[in-house]
DNA sequence: TCTGGGGTCCTAGGACCC
DNA sequence: TCTGGGGTCCTAGGACCC
């Protein structure tokens, strides 16, 4: 086994604030939140007051009456993000990018260059506060595990090394959530048997935790308790869905609210695909109802589809099938559509609409040649004058949007 | 004026095949 | 008049992560 502490996790604190208190100065050292309807990002100075990410706003100016509210600066997010990360990148190639503000990096083969993971660490920090003016904090361990852990514990603004002799030690006496993998539904069904700590928790017969949470949970819970973490940096991911939702305040279940709706997720989905070139054969939509409820419908094609009204009339239909399964529900709340087993599609696509299974019971499919070579056309010139220059009528959203759509992009991963 | 948006993985039952 | 057993795919729901 490796016994040297080499993997880093890295993790810009409270990044989307830092940002914004890093642009604006008057904003440092003041509680802030950045988003409006929910609470995206809240400084350090706001989460003192109990805000939180994913907050709806309103209880967030409860808690912090003082609490100012920016509008995000999302390409400034997306700038200073990559350049963080790419720090990383200057001493080693084994970095795993897992979002906007968090890397990991194996910097085993790199310390006769840099000096030990702790130094390179320490550099990291240094580096991405001297240039960029943002904070980071670092976790330095033998596994990925428990480096995320390590880095939590960092925070704020901090750096902490796992020492491999005493990493059960370090592990034991933290709480179950900070284990990867245990929310809230998981950490209320261990405080019930009360398990409260990963020592506690590794210290619970295995045949006891699977019964409680369920084989694929406890087993890995159970090896993380141990510290037996056996995943590796992966450099390169590969999407295995893509999908948009919108939340849409409450709006009565008929057609002409959701035909549009879907048709404006059907093309922010569609067009991502056809950028990267990729087609899905299973569509799935997801129907939120007024007590927070949600169903998902999904269906698979014969051939993996990528265009727009394609994507759209499938959605409709399960949109129907949805609300006609539950036909007391007569309000809806949000609305998504998510395309999965995606391929790659070259330069084929011309054939797909033709061997749709449902042809027969749409003899208009023919017209996918057309939809295709208009979807494309679209994508041309959204290419050249940005996203809004041209779309379908029927897109143009009524009312506010409850989030941004630079915040969208930001959560997109890259397919 | 309740509760965003983009993802991953797991489970369990049923269909279907050999 | 009894009803195997394994494997794979599909569907629906749910927990979790950032």
């Amino acid at each position: 086994m490796d016994t040297t502490a080499t993997i880093l996790h890295a993790d810009l604190d409270a990044f989307y604030a830092s940002v914004e208190q890093l642009l604006n100065p008057s904003l440092r050292g003041k509680p802030i939140a950045v988003g409006g309807g929910v609470v995206l990002a809240a400084s350090y100075e706001a989460k003192a007051f109990g805000v939180r990410g994913g907050m709806p706003g309103r209880r967030a100016r409860e808690l912090c009456p003082q609490l100012i509210f920016v509008g995000g600066n999302f390409k400034d997010y997306q700038r200073l993000g990559d350049t963080a990360i790419k720090v990383l990148g200057d001493f080693t190639p084994l970095v795993e990018r897992i979002s906007i503000d968090e890397a990991f990096a194996d910097v085993a083969g790199c310390t006769h260059l840099f000096g030990s993971p702790a130094d390179i660490a320490a550099t990291i920090r240094h580096r991405v506060r001297t240039e960029l003016g943002l904070p980071i904090s670092v976790g330095v361990a033998r596994t990925k595990h428990l480096a995320k852990i390590a880095s939590q514990v960092a925070k704020p603004d901090g750096m902490v090394l796992v020492d491999p002799k005493t990493e059960l030690e370090f592990l034991h006496d933290l709480p179950v959530e900070l284990m990867w993998g245990v929310g809230p539904v998981t950490k209320a069904k261990l405080t019930e048997r009360g398990i409260l700590t990963i020592g506690q928790l590794a210290n619970t017969p295995g045949r006891s935790i699977e019964r409680l949470l369920g084989t694929a949970v406890g087993e890995k819970l159970s090896a993380l308790a141990w510290n037996r973490d056996p995943r590796a940096i992966r450099t390169q991911h590969r999407a295995r869905s893509a999908g948009a939702q919108s939340a849409l305040g409450s709006k009565p279940a008929v057609e002409s609210v959701f035909k549009p709706a879907l048709l404006h997720l059907a093309d922010r989905v569609a067009s991502r695909l056809r950028a990267k070139s990729l087609a899905g054969s299973t569509v799935t939509v997801r129907v939120r109802f007024a007590d927070m409820r949600a169903i998902t419908r999904s269906m698979t094609l014969g051939a993996p589809i990528s265009a727009t009204v394609m994507l759209a009339e499938i959605a409709e239909e399960l949109v129907r099938v949805a609300l006609t399964d539950h036909p007391q529900e007569r309000t809806i709340t949000l609305l998504a559509i998510s395309i999965s087993q995606l391929r790659k599609q070259p330069e084929i696509q011309l054939d797909l609409p033709l061997e749709l299974p449902d042809e027969k019971r749409r003899p208009g499919a023919k017209k996918g040649i057309a939809r295709w070579i208009a979807d494309r056309a679209i994508d041309t010139i959204r290419d050249r004058f940005g996203r809004d220059a041209v779309g379908y009528a029927a897109t143009a959203l009524d009312g506010p949007r409850s989030v941004p759509d630079g915040f969208r992009e930001l959560a997109e991963k890259e397919l």
